[in-house]
DNA sequence: TAAAAAGTGAAATGCACATTTCACGTACGG
DNA sequence: CCGTACGTGAAATGTGCATTTCACTTTTTA
C-alpha cells in the first residue's frame, strides 16, 4: 500500500472523476476516462487494494445540518510527554464537533478544526473538551467568516 | 434546500452510516438504521434534493499519492476592497494544491490549507500563486507534523 | 531477437439492486 | 371525534450493472 510507483495517467484521469462523482457506472467511467469497462474495473480495484481510494462516502453539506460554523483552535500545551500526547489525542477523538487535528509547527502545538452550530457551541466544547485536559496550557481561536473555498480533492 | 426543519432520528443515522460508507444497498442501509429499503429509499432521495448530501465520491488518501504534507498558511491584504477579494479568490480556485480557503477573524485575513509534495513544492506555489498577488502583504506559514485526526464525517 | 509477463478490451453471463405499487397505520386540524 | 394527508413497509417488477472469460497487444527481460 501507499505505493505510488503504480500511478500513471489513467488511474489520474480515474482519480479525478472519482473524487468529484463516484456514483457512475464502470462502463459510464471507461467511457469518460476513454478506457475499456474491464481495465477500469480493474484499475479500480487495485487502487481500493493499495489504500489509494476509501470506500464510496456521501458527504454532508455542514450548513445544511446547522453547523455552518467553522472554527479553528490552536493549543499550547504544558508538556509533550507520551501521556500527554495520548490522552490529548484521545479527548480529540471523542469530540465529533472535532473534525480535523494536527499537531504543528510554530508557536502552538496543536491546530483543531471545528464544525459548530455558533458560538455558544464553540464556548462549550472549547471549555469542556479541550481547556479541562489538565495538559493543555491556553488556546487561540480563528473564526472563519466564509468559505472561499472548500474541495475533498486531492490533487493527483 | 438547507432546510434542516426535516431531520429527525432516521435521517441522522442514515447520515451517520453514509458519510463513512456510501457502498451499501438500500436494503443493507435499511437493516442498518432500522428502517425498511422504500423509506430509505425516498429519504435518501430527499436528502439529494434538499442539498443536505452530495452524490457519491470516492476520496483519495494523499500521502499515497505523494502528497503527505500538509501546510496552513495565514494571508495578509493590503486592501480588502471587492477587486481584491475576487482577483484573490480566482487565484485560489485555479491551483488546486489549495485544498480549503477561509476568510478569517484575528490578525490575518485567509487561512489556506495546502496538500503539497514536500517544503520545495509549498515554496513555489507560496510564490507562485500566493505571494505574486499584488493584492496580498504578508503570509506566515504553518506545517503540520502529524495528522493527529481527520475525519470528513459532519456531526449529526 | 525471441519468449515470458503484464495489461488491454469486446463480448457473454447472471444476479443483485433500485424503483414502484398498494394497503395500512398514524398524526394532525377542525 | 372524524376525515384528510402524510409517512411507512412488504412484496412484486424488470433491468442495469459488476464481473469473468478469452484472444490479442504491448512491454519487459534475458
Amino acid at each position: 500500500m501507499s505505493d505510488k510507483s503504480s500511478l500513471d495517467g489513467l488511474d489520474a484521469r480515474m482519480l479525478a472523476v472519482l473524487q468529484k462523482d463516484a456514483s457512475l457506472s464502470v462502463a459510464d467511467l471507461a467511457e469518460r476516462v476513454a478506457s475499456s469497462p474491464a481495465t477500469c474495473w480493474r484499475r479500480l480495484r487495485a487502487l481500493e487494494a493499495d489504500g489509494v481510494i476509501g470506500p464510496p462516502r456521501r458527504l454532508v453539506d455542514p450548513a445544511a445540518v446547522g453547523r455552518g460554523m467553522d472554527a479553528f483552535v490552536q493549543v499550547r500545551m504544558k508538556s509533550q510527554d507520551a501521556a500527554s500526547r495520548a490522552s490529548f489525542a484521545r479527548a480529540m477523538e471523542a469530540e465529533s464537533t472535532i473534525v480535523e487535528v494536527y499537531a504543528i509547527s510554530g508557536d502552538w502545538d496543536y491546530l483543531l478544526h471545528l464544525l459548530v452550530r455558533d458560538i455558544a457551541d464553540l464556548d462549550d466544547i472549547l471549555m469542556r473538551r479541550v481547556l479541562e485536559q489538565d495538559c493543555v496550557a491556553g488556546t487561540s481561536t480563528i473564526f472563519a467568516l466564509r468559505r472561499v473555498k472548500h474541495t475533498a480533492v486531492v490533487p493527483v
